[in-house]
DNA sequence: CCGAAAATCTGACGGCCAGTCAGAATCCGC
DNA sequence: GCGGATTCTGACTGGCCGTCAGATTTTCGG
């Protein structure tokens, strides 16, 4: 294993064109974001770095392979997240705590929106790397998630109705996908403070079993 | 307003062009399941009812037109679902009533799991129509699950913290995407009947604050 | 049952984008 | 400032999109 950068051809590259390869990557994103993956022709990736499709296809065998590049850098913001789950959520400071972490998840999902939703959309449709990649991902989070579960079912403050696994992923769930509402919830009168903290308090509860 | 069915051109159809126009919805939304969005091509649609691109054109626009016309027959299935969602939810019946409700929509979701994806993409890449079937979609249930919510708020049961609107959003997100993830969790030991029982549960705890 | 009008369907085409490859341009060590 | 290695691209093939003129099928009055 090595860390080293390659070209489409498995070639390993130099700086300058290291520098082109993440010109492409930025591009790719910037316009995955404006345009949508369903608009997002190679053509336009290229002709936003100045170059020619076929500078693209040296570095990438195609757009998902640079959009599942984009999906593990999103996973490495992820990880962070991490550090606000961590056992021992008291009834005094668990609402504070889960509002730091939403905080910290909502600035997450703002910066890599684009590149979670196409990640979803492949993962589900199937796409085994998109799947590994959205997994790994998930299973930061749930780990955590997890034990702090599993503390308030033994502490008897959840319900042992509760399946630890499977409530960590319906916390996650509803975090991202209560995300992908908010532009629309923002016309309905759901602000964005309101989002946070009424997904604060929603997660508190579930995972700790305080009110 | 009328409820005659047009071609793409608007002249009202007759008998044998309404079949042709069924069959291709049908061969839209198997294709859409079998491939996904992004490989889904009119040729294939139209050799699928072993007919020609040109027919699909008379009676839809572009593709999205007919996916999105396959999203609103989804949220005809949809609003059989608010029947489950009404206030009361005691202390000893409200977890079965959860459980029936997890179940329905489960079962609506297996139906139309690959057309409700591309709903939410379009509606997450900012398309109007989408945005507006997926809003009116979800409305249904949060408008039911908002006045349970409220009724638990007013009987003190939940903390006021929560805005009953949000709320609602976030426990329709949370089924959403947990069904998304589905078979993925298959794999890590997550039963369909653990997945169901769980979400029940907190279903039931989250719009009742009951334990 | 016939013929013409209406309804439905399609062959064929221009245009655009994907992806490839041979070779041009640039860089770098000596 | 020369030669080989690296990086980049012009130009091409093939496939799908979306259109339109006209072919085919159905309908219906007589």
């Amino acid at each position: 294993m090595s860390d080293d950068i390659h070209a489409a051809d498995g070639r390993v590259i130099g700086a300058r064109a290291q520098a082109t390869r993440r010109k492409l990557l930025d591009a790719t994103s910037k316009l995955l974001t404006e345009q949508g993956i369903l608009d997002l022709r190679v053509v336009d990736i290229s002709r936003e770095i100045g170059t020619s499709p076929a500078t693209f296809y040296h570095y990438f065998n195609d757009v998902d392979e640079a959009i599942l590049e984009l999906a593990v850098e999103a996973t490495e913001d992820e990880k962070p997240l991490v550090d606000h789950l961590t056992p021992g959520w008291t009834q005094t400071d668990g609402l504070k705590r889960a509002g730091d972490f939403v905080d910290a998840y909502m600035t997450f999902w703002d910066t890599h929106r684009a590149v979670l939703r196409v990640r979803n959309l492949k993962a589900e449709e199937g796409d085994r790397h998109f799947r590994k990649v959205r997994t790994e991902a998930n299973l930061l989070l749930m780990d955590s998630l997890q034990n702090m579960i599993r503390e308030g079912v033994a502490a008897g403050r959840l319900p042992n109705s509760l399946d630890p696994f499977t409530t960590a992923a319906a916390v996650v769930a509803m975090c991202e996908r209560l995300l992908g509402y908010q532009p629309e919830m923002a016309k309905r009168g759901s602000s964005k403070s309101t989002i946070r903290d009424t997904l604060a308090t929603l997660i508190f509860g579930i995972i700790t079993g305080h009110v």
